[in-house]
Parts: structure tokens; C-alpha cells; sequence
RNA sequence: GCUGGGGUAGGCUAGCUUGGUUAGACUGGGGGACUGUGGAUCCCCCGACGUGGGUUCAAAUCUCGCCCCCGGCCCCA
């Protein structure tokens, strides 16, 4: 039997809708906050890519060549696209502009908890402002976000890799060095930084002030300890989060993205009971454009991963709720099915979700067909109510039931 | 790329250690008991040993490869 490939999956009616319905709360808060959806294609040229990629994220694209000989691949994740696209087509619209997008993303890599081959993404960026107000927009909507689905158990962090970066510099690191030091900061990995900060000549005090910058975790109160301008800006954010009534922050300079892009503003958020892979959201503000031959645009951005928030959800024991259909017509007898028909198509141009059955089913079987749909009426017709022009409607979660005249049911059941 | 566990009807599972009737149960699906009323009960039916090789008179069972699933490491845009 032919099965889907690794690290892909099938989504059945029952978990699609389910999905659907999620997808569809982050769609509301997004447009909610001003912002507009786009969508790019599932494969662009493998450049654009690899731009900005190191080698570690080159061998898990999925790239190939086309018919045409070009170096395609599905993408790894949306933001590079929608940089492409705003350079491409948007950079003369009013700024800030306010996108979002989901869709799914793909990386060859082993498969694992919460972890795919083919995964979800529901992102948003603002692009064309640089100012505490937009990092406050974009924290305030990922927060909002997680709470709109009704997750509980989650941390958001923000931290500022430009704070990180300045120090870095500051103690004698070489630049193109940085990203090294920043990986061990990164996991904490204190005791495999030393030697690789000691063998470029920085002081065993600078050191510890460095760590000492990344164990800083808390409220405002902590930003007395980061210096500088970054100390002001992260100030201001956290002071517009407040007003906005974002409470479900904590400070941690230790929060460092993967990539060197970032600039200033960096955040995430992580949901305990995943495990390995326990990264439901990550963001923070950056430069791309220029890479993509645009000029230079600051822009702030962030990316949760659906599949994870919902299996965080699921984990929470948060429990989706089947939508089912209005109405399902059944016929008494089938003297009178092809009239039960008629009184189906009526409620469906009527805009009533109904079914009906076509497996020649007896009242009692179809009844029983009802409440799987999890119909919230039966119709029933019968002769004797259609000679009065009128129908039986039950309701199938109380069992109420009474005789309701054609012309008033679609008002009836909407009511 | 490394590593641990696993794969029996659509779902969950017994059998595997010690090879040997027609692979059993529950759930689900279809039909009937029940020709004007769903969720109950009873009866009948449908439906599975991931895949390919090896050992053997005989393999779900032992063995090897592959595929896939569930975890962990690496990586994580």
C-alpha cells in the first residue's frame, strides 16, 4: 500500500476541521491588528534561500531542478517569500505595511515530536517601521494569539540580540565569529563558551559579564542591568505591551534566534509540555530587503508553528468541538422520498446546511445517520404533514419535535 | 547524520517468549430484528499479521534488509 511520504500526513475531515477552525482564530486576530493576508508561491528559486542560509539549512531544502533546468525548492519557511514579495511589489505602499500568512513549509529532516517534514506556519511581519510601537504590535499579537486559542501553559520572552551583538564586539570578538559564541550562548552551554572566548584573548571577567548579560531574566525591573540605547528601546516596548495590557512577558537577554538577520528585538514563545521540540512562536525585527536587491527596510516579524501550538492544545486536554450540519431530512417512506428532496434543496438555497440520505435508509436508520452528522434538526417528511404542506422538525439534542409549515421551516431553524 | 522503542481489520488490542486448527475480542462500518422517530439490546455480514528475502514440512511468531510510526541527540530559518 502506497503511503504518505515521512514526515507527512493526512488530514482527515475530523482533525482538518478541527485545524480549520484554528487557522481560522488566527486569521481573525490578524486581521484584528490591521494586517492583511498574502500568500507566495510553495516554491520559489532555491536562491532565494540560500542567501541567507548557512550550510547546516542548505542540506535540509528541498531543492531540485526543474524541467527547465532551474534550481527551484519548497520553502523552508515564509518570511524570505514575503521579503521577496515586498520588495517585488509592495515597497511603494503606504508604510507600515501589515501582512500575515499560513500555509506550509518544508525541511528534509528526521521527523519528531511536533517536528515534520511538511509543517504549518502562521506568521505575520510589518515592514517599513522601526520603532518600539512595532515590536510591541508584533509581541502584542503573537501574545494574543496564543491566548485566543486558548493555550495556557506557555512562556514569552524577549530579549535584544543587538544588546548581545554589541557585547560581543565590545570584548574583542571578531565578527565573523560572532554567530559561533552566540550558538553556545544560545543553550546556555557556558563551560564550551570559555575555551573558544579564552582562545580569542577575551578576559575571564569580560566573560562573566556576558553571561552574566544572558542569565538576565525578569520583569523591567532587570533592564536596569542593559546598558545603552537597546536598554531604553526594550524599555519602551515592554512599557507599550503594558498599556496594551500584554502582562505574559518576561525579559531574557539569553533569547537568541538562529540566524544572523536579526537586529535588534528578539522574542519567542515555548510551550513546556512539547518536550524537544517545545518552540511554538519565534520572531524579533530585522533587515532583509537588501539581500533581495531592494533598499534597506527595517522590519519586524514572527512565525508560529501550527502544528506545535496544536499539539500543545491537544496536550492541554483542549477539546475541539464538532461543527456538524443544521439539518438532516429524512423520509418516512418512500412514497415520499423524491418530496424529501425538494424540501433539502429548498433549505440549502436558503443558505441552511442540510443532508439527506441516499443509501435508501429506513426513518429509523437515517434518524440514527442524523445524529452522527451531528445534525441539530431532523426534518421529517411525511405524507400526512406534506398534505397540509408541512413537516415534522425534531431537535435532536433535546427531542423536542412539532409540526412545522414548509414556508416558516428555513426561518425556524435559523432562528 | 547518530540513537532507543515499535508496526496484527478504519481505531484500540489478544496471540509472538516455547513456530503447528479457520488469527480471537472490543470498537467502527453495512444489513436485519424494527414499514412514522436517533443514542439501547440482540443476530448476520465486512474488515488485519507494514514490505521483501532467508530458515523450516510449516512463519503473525525465528532471522536479515527496506519502508513507516513514536521518542531522544544533532540541527532548527
Amino acid at each position: 500500500m502506497v503511503q504518505c511520504p515521512r514526515g507527512t500526513r493526512d488530514f482527515l475531515p475530523d482533525e482538518l476541521e478541527k485545524r480549520r477552525a484554528y487557522e481560522g482564530t488566527l486569521r481573525s486576530v490578524a486581521r484584528r491588528f490591521g494586517f492583511r493576508e498574502i500568500q507566495t508561491p510553495i516554491f520559489e528559486d532555491a536562491e532565494l534561500f540560500i542567501l541567507r542560509s548557512g550550510p547546516n539549512v542548505l542540506k535540509e531544502l528541498y531543492a531540485f531542478k526543474d524541467k527547465g533546468d532551474r534550481e527551484l525548492a519548497l520553502r523552508p519557511e515564509m518570511t524570505a517569500a514575503v521579503v521577496r514579495a515586498f520588495v517585488n511589489g509592495m515597497s511603494n505602499d503606504p508604510k507600515p505595511i501589515k501582512v500575515f500568512y499560513f500555509g506550509q513549509c518544508f525541511r528534509y529532516e528526521r521527523p519528531q515530536a511536533g517536528r515534520y517534514r511538511e509543517f504549518f506556519q502562521f506568521g505575520a511581519e510589518i515592514m517599513g517601521a522601526a520603532t518600539p510601537e512595532t515590536d510591541a504590535e508584533a509581541i502584542a499579537m503573537a501574545s494574543f494569539m496564543i491566548k485566543s486559542l486558548g493555550l495556557k501553559n506557555y512562556k514569552l520572552r524577549i530579549g535584544h540580540i543587538g544588546v548581545l551583538r554589541q557585547r560581543i564586539a565590545d570584548i574583542g570578538v571578531p565578527k565573523e565569529r560572532t554567530a559561533e559564541v552566540l550558538q553556545k550562548l544560545d543553550k546556555k552551554l557556558y563551560d564550551e563558551a570559555r575555551p573558544i572566548l579564552a582562545d580569542m584573548g577575551v578576559k575571564e571577567s569580560d566573560m562573566e559579564d556576558l553571561f552574566k548579560l544572558t542569565e538576565t531574566v525578569g520583569g523591567t525591573e532587570v533592564l536596569s542591568m542593559v546598558p545603552g540605547e537597546a536598554g531604553d528601546y526594550l524599555r519602551e516596548v515592554v512599557d507599550y505591551l503594558d498599556h496594551m495590557g500584554v502582562k505574559d512577558v518576561e525579559i531574557d537577554l539569553g533569547v537568541v534566534r538562529g540566524l544572523d538577520y536579526y537586529t535588534g528585538m528578539v522574542f519567542e514563545a515555548e510551550a513546556p509540555v512539547l518536550g524537544a521540540e517545545k518552540q511554538i512562536c519565534g520572531g524579533g525585527s530585522y533587515t532583509l530587503s537588501e539581500l533581495f536587491g531592494g533598499e534597506k527596510v527595517f522590519s519586524t516579524g514572527f512565525a508560529v508553528g501550527f502544528d506545535r501550538i496544536l499539539l500543545a492544545m491537544e496536550k492541554e486536554g483542549i477539546e475541539y468541538q464538532r461543527e456538524g450540519i443544521d439539518a438532516y431530512v429524512v423520509a418516512v417512506s418512500d412514497d415520499v422520498r423524491k418530496d424529501s428532496f425538494s424540501v433539502v434543496s429548498m433549505l440549502r438555497e436558503n443558505g441552511v446546511s442540510a443532508d439527506i440520505d441516499i443509501m435508501g435508509r429506513k426513518l429509523g436508520k437515517a434518524m440514527k445517520f442524523a445524529s452522527t452528522v451531528c445534525a441539530r434538526y431532523a426534518v421529517i417528511v411525511g405524507a400526512n404533514e406534506l398534505s397540509r404542506k408541512a413537516v415534522t422538525l425534531r431537535n435532536m439534542e433535546t427531542g423536542e419535535q412539532a409540526e412545522v409549515p414548509l414556508d416558516d421551516l428555513v426561518k425556524t431553524i435559523k432562528g
